[in-house]
DNA sequence: CGTTATCTGTCAAGAACTGTCACAACCGAG
DNA sequence: CTCGGTTGTGACAGTTCTTGACAGATAACG
């Protein structure tokens, strides 16, 4: 080992070198071969262009030695621009790894669960019921497995996932899949949802204030929300109180729509007054 | 996105005396094998475009002993990225990290899939298509990630799920949620349906006959399908030959509305014929 | 002009990969 | 429950790839 590191040393300082002789050029321009930098370069513009090349490859349309390509792959290598694996080279963004980043779910999951558990307390065994995008409400969603003689219209692709084949009746409102929400929204939603009628409706919020009501990111968003508020006899909003006195981008629906709050005990007692005094019954789970 | 080099073609054997030391000197690799994680890669691409695959089919596939392609598998497995069974692999659920469906389903999995990818072939990049349910349209849907011009309107839950923000812009018809077929089907389909129309309609069918058209075993599934009919310009039936001659339980369509069948080369020449009297084209994949 | 340092190609030993084989484990049919 | 065919496992051998050492070649420096 100390071998290799004593090479790898010298190989260092060979760079340096090479590379200030570099600006030094005679311009030899008989060399029928590149220098070394050049070489790497070539190197890596094959190797990220086909995305992987093999040491033959290289060897033949560089024209030189295997043992030349493999020390400029050491080299690049090192500074993280390919990597090696037996046989040849790879570029870096093959990576096996895992891209993916929607986990934050977890994040208030216990609370949102006593929340949806506090709501669907509410329901009868054959109750019809909407069901709205958000984490709040799939925790409902969720909870709903196995019951066989309720009907569930869900806007929500969690929701349906969660509850295919699983007991409820399903049914689906249409409308353009928005990826943010994973929830199908929009005009075309009003197709099928202004020809039902629920007895109770879940619906999240992204932010409820006193003044402007409910409020969300999305125009389309806010377009079948405030549909929905307006097919269910009981409009019930399931929101942690950190949504609340919050407002977003877009008007998503009235306060006086909504019939119960459902939230956790975090809630400022002001706003509990102020939301009773316009008649909404708070639960506080 | 995932580079879908198809660079398969020469695996011959390729394998022992021609690659020697260099001298092959007449520029392109012709008889490059993969790296390993280039085969790996395929091998993904392989299990997660058909949910499921045998040793067997993965040998031919990447030109490579089986013994090989399972030490692939151990590989991926340990990287928690696929799910190994008697007698082949499964994909895992991206989402939910855990199983699919069984290796059978994977049996005639490779001619519905050269069926949706003929049938795929016919799409322009910034089209309007229907998408049914059904297995074989559901193997046409997989083949359309990525297509992010493309709009596609369906039915089919496991198509949702599998195009749900990677792609195309996606709407999803509502309607009744009915497990067998895992597609949103029955009269309420009909509200957002009748406000749409689209270019080119990917329909399956339970059964094909000549006198009875398209039936299959649900009342629901019938409605829904004979609407779809209605809203494409070009009706497209996706159905291996093994349902042709056959007939089902609930008329769910004319002939006269097909436009063109892809089926497999399994067919009889005077079914055939006899289509194609009708005004309808058959292309065999 | 000679010396020195670096670069490059060749070589041999060792490691890694792949395919084949014999045998154990498993599955479905009767 | 047994049986026969299929699939999985472990060991082996052949091949390819890698590593480190060495020697010749090239260019910089005094």
């Amino acid at each position: 080992m100390t071998a290799a590191d004593e090479h790898d040393a010298e190989h260092g300082d060979a760079e340096h070198g090479d590379a200030e002789h570099g600006d030094a050029e005679h311009g030899d321009s008989l060399t029928a071969r590149d220098l070394a930098p050049q070489r790497r370069a070539r190197i890596r513009a094959i190797v990220e262009s086909r995305r992987a090349a093999r040491l033959e490859e290289l060897s033949v349309a560089l024209g030189v030695s295997q043992a030349t390509v493999r020390r400029d792959l050491d080299e690049l290598e090192a500074e993280g621009l390919v990597r090696r694996v037996h046989g040849g080279v790879i570029a870096v963004d093959e990576r096996t790894g895992e891209p993916h980043f929607e986990v934050k779910a977890a994040e208030a999951a216990e609370e949102k669960e006593r929340i949806a558990a506090r709501a669907v307390a509410m329901l009868a065994p054959d109750d019809t019921v909407y069901l709205d995008s958000g984490s709040t409400v799939l925790a409902a969603a969720r909870l709903l497995r196995g019951w066989d003689r309720l009907t569930v219209v869900t806007n929500s692709l969690p929701a349906i996932v969660e509850l295919a084949g699983r007991g409820p009746r399903l049914i689906v409102i249409g409308g353009e899949f928005r990826a943010t929400s994973q929830a199908l929204v929009g005009p075309l939603s009003q197709h099928l949802l202004q020809n039902i009628h629920v007895a109770t409706a879940f619906i999240g919020s992204y932010a409820v204030s006193l003044d402007d009501g409910l409020t969300t990111t999305d125009p389309a968003e806010a377009f079948t929300k405030k549909l929905a508020l307006e097919r269910a006899s009981q409009v019930v909003l399931l929101a942690d109180s950190r949504k609340m006195g919050e407002h977003s981008f877009v008007h998503a629906g009235q306060l006086e729509s909504v019939d119960v709050l459902v939230t956790d005990t975090g809630i400022d007692e002001g706003i509990v007054r102020s939301l009773e005094r316009r008649g909404i019954t708070v639960i506080k789970a």
